[in-house]
DNA sequence: ACCGGAAGTGTCAGTGACTGTCGATTCTTG
DNA sequence: CAAGAATCGACAGTCACTGACACTTCCGGT
């Protein structure tokens, strides 16, 4: 077995014990048992609780950069971030990964202690992307400008996840129709 | 002595701590010894460790509300908010609250736990912010875009308050050039 | 076949943030 | 002054996480 076989091994059996118990009423102690494995085995696979739930994001988050870096140098920056977008657009088309989604995202909103390391990680993650856009834009831009605009375009991302995940709203309209609201006067 | 000296005592002790020893390197007991209190007893004041660095941030978080509530009906949101940000302008004006509160910012930046509690509570103070926008503007408006909007305002006020502590770059012009630069189209 | 190290694992002990409980003290209020 | 409330310290317990050590397994080289 790999280790990456191993990680989503247990990341699928503590997300059931999750659904099941709840992410705080569960203890690393009964993860492992569930495996199999010990508890200090466990922490040689996942750094923290935490990560075994956030772990699917970071590589979302490669992802996302990686398309960002990818977009024609012409396009403007707002419209090369909702193009970045795109996975998590798809993503959510499917009914089967969006409601896997929300149940994950329903874990992450019911603990104060894994939301705010999820949103550690957004944060990390927008570090990323500002990054790739910088490169992008070459010395002519401003690093505190493209900062905020990423944060911009992630909060009109945040917003247009949550009414997706409790109607079953569509959500790349609603994402284009917030983005197209929030989109700065000095992208042309 | 007041609850909230009592609270505040403590406050001035655990930052002078951390200052000299680091976040994480600074256990409750010691705070707890440095007072003259029992670490019970500190958990009566501060329902976390954490709660000690961000309390002052929880009270911000309602004057800048407030300021937003009151802000005239007909101003563009992008503008109301601009104006509600315009207690921390004053408060970075000022040399000595400025170091203070860039001392506070290095803890936080120095501890991935803490610094992760410190977004969530960002995220619970746009929640208020996107409330008290809601309100003024009635029935008209699109909640997703306006939580959206405050997250982009929030991403400006973020991103210009970096090189503000870094260089002591002026902040108020700073904010005023990035939030010109992301101001929505639909800001009219 | 034998030996060497490298990699993966269990066990144990320890730290530190927090929480519940309980008995004692102090403070308030009638 | 007495009864009740608020406050506190002491103690024990839970849980996430870490370091240390010993053990097994699985290699390639000899």
């Amino acid at each position: 077995m790999s280790r990456r076989a191993v990680q989503s091994n247990i990341a699928r059996t503590a997300e059931a014990l999750f659904v099941a118990k709840g992410f705080e009423e569960t203890t690393v102690d009964e993860i492992a048992a569930a495996v199999g494995m010990s508890q200090r085995s466990f922490f040689r696979y996942f750094p923290s609780k935490d990560e075994v739930v956030l772990d699917s994001l970071a590589r979302l988050g490669e992802e996302l950069a990686a398309r960002l870096a990818a977009r024609p140098p012409g396009e403007s920056e707002w419209d090369s971030l909702r193009r970045a977008f795109d996975p998590v657009v798809e993503r959510f088309g499917d009914p089967v990964s969006r409601e896997h989604d929300a149940a994950i995202q329903r874990i992450i909103d019911g603990s104060p202690r894994l939301f705010a390391s999820y949103l550690r990680r957004l944060e990390h993650l927008q570090r990323d992307l500002t990054e790739a856009l910088l490169v992008r834009a070459g010395a002519g831009a401003d690093p505190v400008v493209m900062r905020a605009m990423v944060g911009g375009a992630f909060a009109c991302l945040h917003a247009s996840a949550f009414p997706t995940f409790e109607a079953s709203d569509e959500f790349g309209p609603c994402l284009d129709r917030t983005m197209a609201a929030l989109r700065p006067v000095a992208a042309r």
